[in-house]
DNA sequence: CCGCTCATGTAACAGGTTACATGATTTA
DNA sequence: TAAATCATGTAACCTGTTACATGAGCGG
């Protein structure tokens, strides 16, 4: 049950509606886990009920009512009891990786394709990484900031998601070579 | 529904049992995906039915019998149609980036623990993957292997696997780093 | 003789995805 | 005027995890 643990750790700096958490944790803004929306809103429910955020509603003349949630007491002291348990493993599960194992029996064209895309998406991820992180640390370097700031943990998961989109493009820019290279190889011949 | 991809993707080069499938996906050896042997079992009777599979029954008489399954040309094909969609992006999903999200707010000790584990447990897969890749290429270099091996599609996603695990560590290594430095730092003044 | 490996499964439950539903406002 | 954004939810469904069950042989 950790997607509840996500939702109280991104609380954490800032009260946010329901609509405002999706948003983090649908773009992949979130580092450190994905949700769909109506798994956030059902759990922001269950975690209001469970006493762990408090939501206030805050009323919009423009813009339809929203509620902001922040974590209670109760929230952090769940938070500090699920750090203490021992933390699962966590393991690569990825379509295109998939399609990859298989590269020797199916359509090299479409592999490729579909490795230069995820490539693109890749570079965007860390595009934006790259931006989120140098607001973060403001006029600092990142050794001052990480040394004397007072909020780190957003910025290590983000260094955590910037190190994993930039293995992602790697290895679809290496692969896609190799594939066409390949490909290659065996029209000439 | 990518399980059965993984499956089949995975019987493309070896007839295996659920049994042996179970470690391939359980113990991580597979670094395009992860399951249960359970999940397994059941996704191979139901591949079985849709004839995606041919099982053929074993019988040892030290062991109990086991059965052998291995990809039908129905299997193939329908591999072939699975790489020919989009592949969904992939996310981080990760209990103790999470954990590193809320450092701030939570106990720093039982954190540098459990990056400690998790780096030790990364290190452990980079070196059974660096020995796979070896053996995979044999006595040839890795770009001579790739360029003109038989099967490299189960190199490629090594290659991935263990990019991630070297990812894996050097965040959980400079994430240990920094917290302990802060909290040194904390403790003197 | 205890625990591990081989070998396969069922059943209950927890977690995640997709479709559907609503409705006002702002932007192109 | 069509599409995107803001804002929240229900319900059905699919996927994944955990517990339970069985039973023989092998190694320390």
């Amino acid at each position: 049950m950790a997607l509840r643990h996500a939702v109280l750790a991104a609380l954490l700096d800032e009260e946010l509606s329901g609509y405002q958490l999706a948003k983090v944790f649908d773009l992949g803004v979130a580092n450190f886990w994905h949700a769909q929306p109506q798994q956030l809103y059902a759990e922001l429910t269950r975690l209001e009920q469970d006493g762990l955020v408090t939501g206030r509603e805050v009323v919009q003349d423009t813009r339809p009512n929203k509620r902001l949630f922040r974590v209670t007491d109760a929230g952090l002291a769940e938070l500090e009891r699920f750090t203490a348990t021992a933390a699962k493993p966590s393991f690569i599960r990825d379509d295109l990786v998939v399609k990859v194992q298989a590269a020797d029996h199916v359509d090299t064209e479409t592999l490729i394709a579909q490795l230069a895309e995820r490539s693109a998406f890749a570079q965007a991820k860390i595009d934006l990484f790259g931006g989120l992180l140098h607001t973060m640390r403001g006029d600092h370097t990142e050794e001052e900031f990480l040394r004397h700031g007072e909020r780190i943990g957003p910025y290590l998961t983000c260094l955590r998601g910037l190190a994993f989109e930039q293995g992602n493009r790697d290895w679809c820019e290496r692969t896609a070579t190799v594939l066409r290279e390949r490909q290659g190889a065996h029209v000439r011949h």
